[in-house]
DNA sequence: AAATACGCTTGATTAAAATCAATCTACTTC
DNA sequence: GAAGTAGATTGATTTTAATCAAGCGTATTT
């Protein structure tokens, strides 16, 4: 299965653990490949996040919609990315977010109850995790300390380093709302910046 | 040893999962208390954030300072938090963050070495570190969400709503710098809503 | 007690970003 | 191929927040 080497190879990579077999074996069993077409729901507002998915193949927007009715990103998640409104995933509570594809996807899904019960015995597993917990802690931090102290101009700017291939890959109005502005204003703030 | 007790209250209420008299003698080894005085750092930008600390007593600001010389506000943190810079924790890199005591404080303290050598290996210490993960991730998801989808003002009725006791406590400059704010336009968010 | 520092408020002005509106282009889709 | 849609850009205007500046009250310090 093509599919489960690129989450073998994901893990093995983040953590320097390697695989067993009978490992290989148990998430073959408890992860669901799933297909998800371009503007298609993952996750949509007010239902639980059953399901975690691990991104194959494909890339996700997870957004709300204010009461005026535009769409505020919060995530844009691509391959090697895991996939899920964690809050209602841990808790089970319903969610404040819709988790839409924006191009056809190919995910590797499992629900909470099964990550606990059968692959968190996985040593490699949890280790990735806690990797994983650090990454985030870190990244949150950085985009929060962005989002506080700098200028829309400034975040654009740190976004094309940290994540280059977003700008290639997602129209500006998506980069735009992920970094809190209007497609306008980043469409000035780029004209502006490029003399 | 009081100073302790909170700690331990702390694990075992947040866990559900009781420490023994052993797990208490190794936590009673590796972590130091440590006093410092109102106004006085824990970190200074540019040192690498040796401890996490638990706060027993006390309170502390995390922020950075731009070219202008502003300050602004990452993290506010009180009694039974974890004060560091994580990522500077973790990496061992220099850290771009500033922590300074706002109160006079009681911190129990511990090294990175330290928490994987004797720490990690007590089942309800990883088990905090699962709990606080998840905390942490939905915390973070939340505050950013509120970062580019809300106003000013409707990021203050939030934080009056999630950390009341942040009104109570914290001078309102230091809490419009936490909202990504000036202390003037908050003045006026105030006047303006109690209307 | 006087002096100082700190925090909060208010006013006037400037700067940044949102909004409203129109146009243009490149893709789909039928 | 025509029609429709999505995305980007530009202009004019409004809204929001930052900045600059002053004044006031309350702690804190000496």
């Amino acid at each position: 299965m093509q599919n489960f080497q690129a989450l073998y190879d994901y893990i093995e990579k983040l953590t320097g653990k390697m695989l067993s077999v009978d490992d290989k074996q148990v998430f073959t069993a408890h992860f669901k490949p799933n297909k998800i077409r371009k503007r298609q729901y993952f996750l949509q507002e007010g239902d639980v996040c059953k399901y975690t998915g691990f991104i194959v193949k494909g890339a996700a927007k997870t957004y709300t919609v204010d009461e005026k009715g535009n769409e505020h990103i919060l995530k844009l998640s691509v391959e090697d990315w895991w996939l899920a409104d964690f809050e209602s995933f841990y808790k089970l509570t319903p969610s404040r977010f819709n988790i839409e594809a924006l191009e056809d996807m190919e995910i590797l899904q499992i629900t909470h109850a099964s990550v606990e019960e059968f692959i968190k015995p996985i040593p490699a597993f949890t280790s990735m995790q806690n990797v994983l917990s650090q990454n985030n802690t870190i990244a949150a931090q950085k985009r929060m300390q962005s989002s506080i102290s700098q200028t829309g101009e400034e975040r654009f700017q740190e976004l094309v380093n940290d994540y280059p291939h977003f700008i290639q890959r997602f129209p500006q109005n998506l980069i735009a709302s992920y970094l809190g502005l209007t497609p306008e204003t980043l469409s000035r703030i780029r004209k502006s910046s490029s003399k």
